[in-house]
DNA sequence: CTGTATCCGTACTGATACTG
DNA sequence: CAGTATCAGTACGGATACAG
């Protein structure tokens, strides 16, 4: 796929509101929250249980922000105990291509990152070594 | 391309660090910068004029984290006045698919989520007025 | 079960001033 | 030109308690 290198470049509506939009996406739980449902219906249970480290509060203020966007629905049964199902829209799974290609970059490639990080902490360590004297 | 929607779900290694790299993927520059250089080799001022909104400080500190993952290079020439070079790695080089993929996303779907957020927002002020009787 | 409300510490951010 | 240093405001994130 071509990239293009001017995102926001051209200073119009896009650019304009683009970083909220992926503010919204590239928040610290949206991607695993999208990654998660997939193409599934899951319960807000699962969803805290899968995704690991995510607190209460978060899960819900992220499955809200999403629903807003119109990338989630959620649809409640009025049963005792409740019940609450939430899904990707079909606006939502249209993220899904995206999604997957950022998670599978990050797989591919984390081992690479992590190594690079300790290259250079260690080279910033040696420097800072080198000028205290 | 598939998905895979179960991210995280398995708590091996892949699970533990992911977080921390689409936190530095996802922040809210690092996909600008990317998304900018592209291909090509840019001067510190360059980036600064065409990422609209960007602080020179975090300009600088967005830089940096990139460089220490291995995703950009960073070339000084000694010379007076200063002069830096950025530029992709072949790594930072392997992202743009992924980024290009949410970029095109965002620039396609930016209207439905725009228009989203308003219904979503409207129907929350109605609630609103109904439950302040 | 699925939330909401509140408190509180921390991390991020931008503005500003200064340096080689 | 390309930073670094500092500081103050804010938004975020987690823990806890409570409710429908």
């Amino acid at each position: 796929m071509e990239v293009k290198p001017d995102v926001g470049a051209c200073d119009g509506p896009v650019a304009v509101h683009a970083r909220e939009i992926l503010g919204r996406v590239g928040d610290k739980w949206s991607l695993y929250v999208i990654a998660h449902l997939g193409t599934e219906t899951k319960r807000f249970t699962e969803l805290k249980k899968e995704i690991e480290g995510i607190s209460q509060r978060m899960l819900t203020v992220t499955l809200r922000g999403l629903e807003r966007d119109g990338l989630v629905s959620r649809t409640v049964y009025p049963v005792m105990p409740p019940r609450v199902d939430y899904a990707l829209t079909p606006l939502g799974r249209t993220l899904l291509d995206a999604v997957g290609t950022l998670v599978t970059w990050v797989e591919t490639h984390l081992g690479e990152v992590i190594e690079s990080r300790a290259r250079y902490d260690a080279r910033a360590r040696e420097e800072a070594a080198l000028a205290a004297r």
